[in-house]
DNA sequence: AAGCGATACAACCGCAGCCGC
DNA sequence: AGCGGCTGCGGTTGTATCGCT
């Protein structure tokens, strides 16, 4: 097709690193900071191509990974993470520090996942797989997880377009649009049930709009695209992604792990953020089922898990 | 001890988005 | 507006190690 070659892989080296070339790299790295990939393993006088540069360095040489396994904790999170954003694995790292992307997803695709379907759930869905007659377990009603999951989705939606709209300085042409509704519901005293549920009042109830969508027309409970949307968040979350790049060149060059997802980190922050902050007192319903977590005293022994 | 399958993890590949020209 | 280069991401593969027979 025509497509051209990441590198000139004419004498290249592939397949594992050397501790000679993982020095040259390092050395490299923190004297001059990456700059271009591919102009760097010439420079650093490497027989590799950029590409394998920037993976050999953001999945192992960087000097804040932390190796090692998992904790409980940590598999937790994943597992929470993947039921809001699904394989977005960058994002997911992101909010595990010290861990990279390939780590995540080499966890979840040897450990979670397997122990997942042995439980009867559905790693994709996070969902009862299917009975044995075919039928898909109705969820004992997580009204939770989807308010949450589906007003986070409108809501960063509406903010990103409002903040489009601010950043372009092009009168608003009428809130018309569905983002904005979504915004205003959020704003409203519907919107406020869910907040103030987030705050430790389930007051939860059945909003006009829990069972719509987005206009990508995937949320259903929770599903693994939930297309959040871009960044422009207000006020929740610290956004350390916000400036991915100069939020870490400063301090480590070349570092770049707090990825600069492409649409979503920063508001999609904020909604792991409210994830992250939700009651939790063991109560993991909003996951999919009711306290599934507790359900599975092999996979995540309560102990681990006293949110004091 | 050897063989073999399962598992874990490092590395590669290709696609898509962003950005500058 | 279109094109091409660069980068980051997610899926997949390759290989080393482990554990069982």
């Amino acid at each position: 097709m025509g497509r051209s070659p990441c590198c000139d892989k004419k004498g290249l080296k592939k397949g594992p690193w050397t501790q000679e070339e993982d020095e040259k790299l390092v050395e490299y790295i923190n004297k001059h900071g990456h700059g271009s990939w591919r102009s760097l393993p010439k420079l650093a006088g490497l027989l590799r191509c950029g590409k394998s540069c920037r993976l050999r360095w953001t999945n192992y040489l960087r000097p804040d990974i932390r190796r090692g396994p998992f904790s409980p904790e940590e598999e937790k999170l994943v597992i929470q993470l993947h039921a809001i954003l699904g394989n977005r694995w960058a994002t997911i790292a992101s909010q595990l520090p010290g861990r990279t992307d390939n780590e995540i997803k080499n966890l979840w695709n040897t450990h979670l996942k397997k122990r997942l379907l042995q439980m009867g759930i559905d790693p994709q869905t996070h969902q009862p797989s299917l009975t044995p007659n075919g039928l898909v377990p109705r969820l004992p009603s997580s009204p939770s997880t989807r308010h949450m999951a589906q007003w986070e989705s409108a809501r960063l939606e509406a903010e990103a377009r409002l903040s489009k709209e601010s950043l372009n300085l092009t009168p608003s042409s009428a809130d018309k649009s569905e983002g904005d509704y979504f915004l205003r519901l959020w704003n409203s005293e519907v919107g406020e049930t869910f907040r103030n549920y987030n705050q430790g009042e389930k007051v939860i109830s059945e909003s006009p709009i829990s069972s719509s969508s987005t206009k990508d027309g995937v949320l259903s409970g929770i599903t693994t695209e939930m297309g959040i949307p871009a960044s422009g968040l207000s006020s929740a979350g610290s956004n350390h992604n916000d400036d991915s790049k100069s939020c870490v060149e400063d301090v480590q060059p070349g570092y770049d792990s707090c990825s600069s997802d492409e649409m979503g980190d920063s508001s999609s922050e904020s909604a792991l953020q409210l994830l992250l902050d939700f009651p939790c007192n063991n109560d993991m319903s909003f996951l999919g089922q009711p306290d599934c977590f507790s359900s599975y005293p092999d996979m995540f022994p309560q102990s681990h898990f006293n949110c004091s």
